[in-house]
DNA sequence: ATCTCGTCAACG
DNA sequence: GTTGACGAGATC
């Protein structure tokens, strides 16, 4: 021990790419550690950074001390440390914010899991009645909280009985002196997900390509070495029963797994599917309460967890002994955050996992070309699963074009004839069908017959969608919300015509063309209440609805065997968007929703509306040929320099006033040209972004391309100076973007 | 991100 | 001369 001045290096959550250095106190000597988080002087407030380093002397002269340290046992290992200065690098944010993103606020805040006073009754349930004329005379509130308790099955919290009946707490103690009812001090179940009832265990025999890919995954664990495998498996060919069977191999080994699915995929019959067969089983969520959050961290922390089942910032999870880490749905965009820092955390998957020798699965029924060609590099293993379980096959699939429609039925069809007739037959026959619309509300458009006026949202500029149970226009952008006039209010003609459809006007349409049908709509319209989404599936689920027709949220997942159809209203909405990615979703899309079709014994159809029949990506979907997709999609990827034969990020610049917004824009531009790695084509823009506005800002943006990531970061580093935000314009980088909009 | 400080113009 | 708005600059 030598006694020179201490000095860390803090990393601290704002947007500068940099760490700072601090003094550490005498008071403060060795309780700091790599990892510690620590509160600091900063400027002329006080903020909350990360101890990552210690140097022996600083190059800064005004040093200034560490003020006191947060957690005795610094809550990150040299693990997550060195991840999160990768993501630094590569996303290009800040050190600190990517620490940020990998402690939950539960964590950080130091939330505790709550103890709640629980009453429950001492006397039989049958008796409460009885006992409840007995006292009702002499104490009539009593009476009343022992009805409210007894309504809730015996057993209620103190602050809801307080809340309930509004009385003081006298009068519950003195029930509880009379002994009707007993206080117990209980753990706060904060998330009613996790008291789920498990399902039971069904034996699971594989068939040949189960054997054979699960046989791969088991050496690959083996060898207790990093290693990437895809996981290319039709809709219903058991991917899952791959997950479990390779996480039972990882447990028994003494070792932990992690599992990262879509927000989507995460519902309570997920959880219950891996509650049944492991028995420690910890959960991240979004949606779950502070207090929860943070026992389940304790828990992977402290190795009581087996397995970590969450979403996105799940990848993160603090486990001792990583040894695999599964992504199900792969493909899937909402494993991009869509703020800083915008990881993937797919990539971040398999990054983590390489620096701890631990073997990623990743899952897809139509994997992003990135991974695909990852897998024809021979950079990932691929294993297939070509076979539905049970042989069952996959669902015929009809290209309807609608352009013969609308000619033939003389008017813009919604429905082709092809789809009603299928509809009305599904239904005569006792079965079910899914109808899919990406987009909700009634009419996407409001606009004057005589002048062409169109109803845009004033601080965004987009077309506003009208939704008629509500009768209000609604901007989907900034959800601005606005009653729609009677007359035109540019040139006062009262006829108003409300075109294009959303889930609303073909659920009208439906009820009028398909009277016997039993519709119900699943959007975020209609599944406001909480029990709304699982009562919806509820009635499908027992034959009551027979015809469910919604958008994304019924897309994938959903397994019902008595769906025999599946119709895709416009299977075009994504393919129109100026996105080199357009062709791939637009393939995932219509796979992925068919996959909903002929899950039972009967065999499914599926019927695809479009008016780009002879669009590859759609004949391709149409026949399951994810090869021969992949192989056109590639080849135009490669011909015009996208992903994933180069690396792009994408800068977007926004602001109030346009004018600075643009000068900004072309100012970057011109500093990312000088940097003399661009090429001709290389930069894409600066032009306004296809979301011109939002809120009153206007949007820029541009592309750089590159042929590999270190070429991008060099180019990106040479303007960072100019993608500071400043002035009332602010500059966001997006790495490996997964939307242009 | 957030705060300070300097400059510049409107106001009394 | 005073007050307030915007922009540049720094943060250890």
């Amino acid at each position: 021990m030598d006694d020179a001045k201490e000095f860390v290096q803090v990393a601290i959550p704002i947007p500068l790419r940099k760490t700072f250095d601090y003094a550490v106190p005498e008071v403060l000597r060795g309780r700091i550690e790599v990892g510690s988080r620590v509160r600091v002087p900063f400027s002329r407030r006080e903020v909350e950074g990360y101890c990552v380093g210690f140097v022996p002397e600083s190059e800064y002269d005004k040093v200034r001390d560490i003020l006191d340290v947060i957690d005795e046992v610094p809550m990150l290992d040299a693990e997550l440390l060195e991840l999160t200065k990768w993501m630094s690098d590569y996303y290009f944010c800040s050190w600190g914010e990517a620490l940020d993103a990998v402690l939950p606020t539960a964590v950080r805040e130091g939330t505790q899991t709550r103890k709640v006073r629980l009453a429950k009754l001492k006397i039989p349930l049958d008796d409460v009645d009885k006992v409840i004329s007995e006292i009702e005379a002499k104490a009539p509130k009593q009476a009343k909280v022992l009805a409210i308790i007894a309504e809730n099955d015996g057993t209620m919290t103190a602050s809801r009985i307080a809340k309930a009946v509004g009385c003081t707490p006298s009068v519950v103690r003195s029930l509880e002196k009379a002994g009707r009812i007993v206080f117990l001090e209980e753990k706060a179940i904060l998330d009613p997900l996790l008291d789920l009832p498990v399902d039971k265990v069904s034996r699971f025999e594989p068939n040949d390509e189960q054997a054979v890919a699960l046989k791969r995954v088991r050496e690959r664990l083996a060898e207790n070495t990093f290693g990437v495998i895809l996981l290319h498996g039709v809709t219903s060919s058991g991917k899952t029963e791959i997950y479990l069977q390779a996480i039972a191999g990882v447990v028994a080994a003494g070792k932990q797994a992690i599992v990262l699915v879509p927000e989507i995929s995460l519902t309570p019959q997920t959880i219950r599917r891996f509650r049944a067969r492991f028995d420690r089983v910890a959960v991240m969520h979004s949606r779950m309460s502070k207090g929860e959050t943070h026992e389940q961290w304790r828990q992977i922390r402290s190795g009581e967890a087996q397995i970590v089942l969450g979403v996105r910032s799940a990848v993160f999870a603090p486990t001792k002994n990583l040894g695999l880490i599964v992504v199900d749905e792969e493909h899937e965009n909402t494993f991009k955050q869509d703020v800083t820092p915008r990881y993937h955390t797919r990539d971040v998957a398999v990054v983590r996992a390489h620096r701890s020798d631990a073997l990623v699965l990743l899952g897809s029924a139509t994997p992003s070309l990135e991974s695909y060609r990852n897998a024809m590099t021979g950079k990932y293993e691929l294993v297939r699963l070509t076979k539905r379980i049970e042989d069952r096959p996959l669902p015929v699939v009809h290209v309807v074009d609608m352009r013969g429609e609308h000619h033939a039925q003389k008017r813009f069809a919604h429905f082709s004839r092809d789809l009603l007739e299928e509809l009305r037959r599904t239904i005569a026959r006792g079965e079910q069908a899914i109808l899919f619309l990406n987009r909700r509300g009634f009419a996407t458009t409001v606009s004057c017959r005589k002048c062409g006026l169109v109803l845009e949202c004033v601080r965004c500029g987009i077309a506003m969608t009208y939704h008629k149970s509500r009768h209000v226009a609604v901007c989907h952008q900034c959800g601005a919300r606005l009653t729609p006039p009677d007359a035109c209010p540019d040139c006062q003609t009262p006829d108003l015509r409300f075109t294009g459809a959303g889930t609303e006007k073909i659920e009208e349409y439906l009820g009028k063309l398909v009277p016997e049908a039993n519709v119900a709509r699943m959007d975020t319209d209609t599944m406001t209440k909480r029990g709304s989404y699982r009562e919806t599936l509820d009635r499908f689920r027992s034959g009551e609805v027979n015809v469910l027709l919604g958008t994304q949220m019924i897309a994938k997942g959903l397994d019902y065997p008595n769906v025999t159809l599946v119709g895709i209203i416009s299977a075009d909405t994504a393919l129109h968007l100026q996105d080199f990615r357009a062709s791939e979703r637009t393939f995932q899309l219509i796979s992925q929703v068919s996959g909903r079709a002929g899950r039972g014994v009967r065999p499914g159809a599926v019927i695809v509306q479009t008016h780009k029949p002879g669009h590859y990506c759609i004949e391709c979907a149409a026949r399951h040929d994810y090869e021969k997709f992949a192989d056109v999609e590639l080849e135009h990827r490669r011909a015009l320099g996208y992903p994933p034969f180069s690396r792009v990020a994408r800068i977007v610049v926004r602001g109030l006033q346009r004018n600075k917004v643009i000068q900004k824009a072309n100012q970057i531009a011109a500093k990312l040209r000088e940097s003399g790695l661009l090429g001709q084509r290389q930069l894409l823009g600066p032009a306004q972004a296809p979301i011109e506005r939002v809120k009153e800002r206007a949007r820029w943006h541009m592309l750089v391309k590159a042929p590999e990531s270190r070429t991008l970061r060099a180019i990106l580093s040479h303007a960072e100076e100019e993608m500071k935000s400043s002035g009332g314009v602010y500059v966001t980088v997006d790495v490996d973007p997964m939307s242009m909009l």
